[in-house]
DNA sequence: GTCTATATAAAGATAGAC
DNA sequence: GTCTATCTTTATATAGAC
């Protein structure tokens, strides 16, 4: 009992911490602030998580496994372009706000780079664009645009309807995505 | 000399806090940071500037009055979707390292929204989508995604190519960002 | 204009009681 | 599991000498 209670005060920081590293950002966000915002001490967050980066990694864990797992299907080249910008737009829908954390926050970008040996946000980026493109310079411009549009012209779609994807928005944002990759 | 010197001085701290503010965030970057990079002590910052909120104002400056001045440019109605979007790519490109300081960084985003009474960046976004899509929802969806063509493509384009836009790029964009506004 | 030194506050994190 | 109290480090910012 106190174990699924552990469980779920575990879950509502993350949700907290969640929200508050979306809208302040990770570093400008206390453990202070989630304490507070959750009604408990500082101490009692410390029970459930070691430190503010463990916070901040169980936050990312998913949404970078996805990610991986996109730029994996591009590496192999089997997928077809409606898949890989179909299955970004899904990313960022799916992931709803813990998503755009990291897209969005330097911190957050200079705290995943500064650790070695671990998985490369821009370099998986990189992937899909040449499983996108090719080798031709302007058909890379073209794939970034188009990713561009899955990746934030649906964050911009999702946060001017309240947070979610509209079901109407999600073929409209494919198929603009694959206009801009087509000349 | 000592004036000019000191201009010289200011211009470098903006130089500097720009570059570790867009890799770091606001909010991850100390004075000491700065201080550090800049190869002097803290205390010689604050000659220059009274706060770090005084930096960021100033690195803000510039682009924000671009920005609205987008803004207005759209509420009147008399620009075309090839001109406004134009302008985007050309701010992001012309502001360089600045631009996207503002976009990226939710620390950024607090600090600015917390101050009644000032501009309001997300305001002045929906005004453009409306001057590019009118009422319709689909064509909502469209400019939104058009709009990140213009902003995020171009950044990404930016960072691949070394922080500066190659001139062939520009043309590719803009064509990119029109093809997802048209069905 | 830049320095050393320091005031003051806030941060992350831990100890130990309950 | 959560608390109060506290340690340690780091942050912003200032005082006053040079």
């Amino acid at each position: 009992m106190t174990e699924r209670a552990a469980e779920g005060t575990r879950a509502r920081i993350l949700d907290i911490a969640g929200d508050l590293f979306r809208t302040r950002g990770y570093a400008g966000t206390s453990i202070a602030d989630i304490a507070a915002t959750l009604g408990t001490s500082k101490a009692a967050l410390y029970y459930h998580f070691r430190s503010k980066e463990e916070i901040l990694d169980a936050l990312l864990a998913d949404s970078l496994a996805v990610h991986a797992r996109i730029a994996d299907t591009a590496a192999t080249g089997t997928a077809t372009p409606e898949e890989l910008l179909g299955a970004f737009i899904d990313m960022v829908a799916g992931a709803g706000r813990l998503l755009t954390i990291f897209g969005d926050d330097p911190s957050v970008l200079a705290v995943l780079e500064q650790r070695e040996g671990d998985y490369r946000l821009r370099d998986s980026d990189d992937l899909i664009v040449t499983a996108l493109a090719g080798t031709d310079a302007a058909a890379a411009v073209r794939a970034r645009a188009a990713i561009a549009v899955a990746k934030d012209g649906t964050k911009g779609v999702m946060a001017a309807a309240g947070g979610r994807l509209p079901d109407r928005a999600r073929p409209e944002l494919l198929a603009a995505a694959l206009r801009a990759l087509r000349p």
